[in-house]
DNA sequence: AAGGTTACCAACCGCGGGTAG
DNA sequence: TCTACCCGCGGTTGGTAACCT
């Protein structure tokens, strides 16, 4: 790690920053438009002036919070810095290898959807996951064959010389901005590559290995369901191919908190599993959402399958209690 | 040693969803 | 129902440390 705590008081990044914001006027939040702000790396005062700040008041409010705690930030600056750096719960360091198998394996099960991954991995924020991910682990996936994007295997026509060739400058375009809406789409089909598994990374072994064996496999629309937005809302366009308007009923009635529920259900469900070293039984719970099979929160009915997520990595969501 | 390149990551931007009035 | 505002998310940028030639 270069530069665990980066606050310096170098100078803003460019003046680029400075344009107005969109044509969406009425979306556009004054803060963030209004001269005179700062901008750029955070200073040590004023990470102190925001701790003190929150610590005292509270979260929450942030358009108004700045001027309150006396920064010369945009709301939205604040937030940042306190979400992705200052609050207490933020795990700094090193990514550890049941981490990076779990990031793999949400990955491919939500796309980039950073903060629901972010959200079962206690400490880590979505900003850092995001980060990691592009820096770290699509590289690595693309050095073994595998489409960071999809999951699935690259064209096997290319050559490993000539993925790291396109691996590296490139990788910036590999982060982001090629895939611009999530994932949504490592289609149940994707689900039963196995071809292109890891023999260099363990930690990647053991996440196709889990792809493989337990997987989501069979399942119909488990992928579907997991491209739901928030909302209950697709995102995906076309991964519901093939589906009757009922399934696609259940799906789209999927929440966020339903999901979060099911992903619990899998994180204890495997926990669960391992255990009793059969991988298929349904850990019981006094939650009541949590004993809950994922078929039964979602009447799937007997088409799911056990879960993919590591054994030895049991998330224990602040959130959740 | 110097200059160039790559890797990393904090911070910014734009947008969409939710909601109060 | 409409509008304005707040919040949070995902994608992207750019500064800088580390590495390479």
């Amino acid at each position: 790690m270069r530069n665990p705590s980066p606050p310096s008081s170098s100078p803003s990044k460019t003046t680029t920053t400075q344009k107005a914001s969109s044509a969406k006027t009425t979306k556009s939040t004054p803060c963030c438009t209004k001269v005179g702000l700062k901008r750029g790396p955070w200073t040590p005062e004023e990470d102190e002036l925001l701790s003190n700040y929150i610590k005292k008041e509270g979260e929450g409010r942030w358009r108004t919070l700045p001027k309150r705690a006396g920064l010369l930030r945009c709301g939205k600056s604040c937030r940042l810095r306190w979400m992705n750096y200052l609050r207490p719960s933020v795990k700094r360091g090193q990514i550890a290898p049941d981490e990076e198998d779990l990031i793999l394996r949400l990955h491919r099960l939500l796309g980039n959807r950073w903060s629901l991954i972010a959200g079962r991995i206690p400490g880590r924020t979505d900003n850092e996951i995001k980060n990691y991910w592009n820096t770290h682990l699509s590289k690595k996936l693309i050095s073994q064959g595998i489409d960071p994007r999809t999951h699935k295997p690259l064209n096997p026509d290319q050559s490993p010389t000539d993925l790291k060739a396109s691996s590296s400058k490139a990788n910036r375009n590999v982060a982001g901005t090629s895939n611009p809406k999530p994932n949504n789409n490592p289609d149940s089909s994707s689900l039963e590559d196995t071809s292109s598994g890891s023999k260099e990374n363990p930690s990647l072994d053991h996440y196709q290995s889990g792809i493989t064996s337990g997987g989501l496999g069979g399942g119909y629309g488990f992928t579907s369901l997991l491209n739901c937005d928030d909302s209950g809302v697709e995102r995906g366009s076309n991964n519901n191919q093939g589906l009757s308007n009922e399934e696609e009923d259940d799906i789209n009635c999927c929440t966020d908190d339903v999901l979060s529920s099911f992903l619990n259900s899998l994180i204890n469900e495997d926990a669960f599993a391992s255990h009793q070293g059969n991988g298929i039984g349904i850990a019981p719970s006094s939650d009541p959402l949590r004993s809950m099979s994922a078929a039964s929160v979602f009447g799937f009915g007997t088409s799911w399958e056990p879960p993919i997520m590591s054994s030895n990595f049991i998330p224990n969501d602040p959130k959740e209690g």
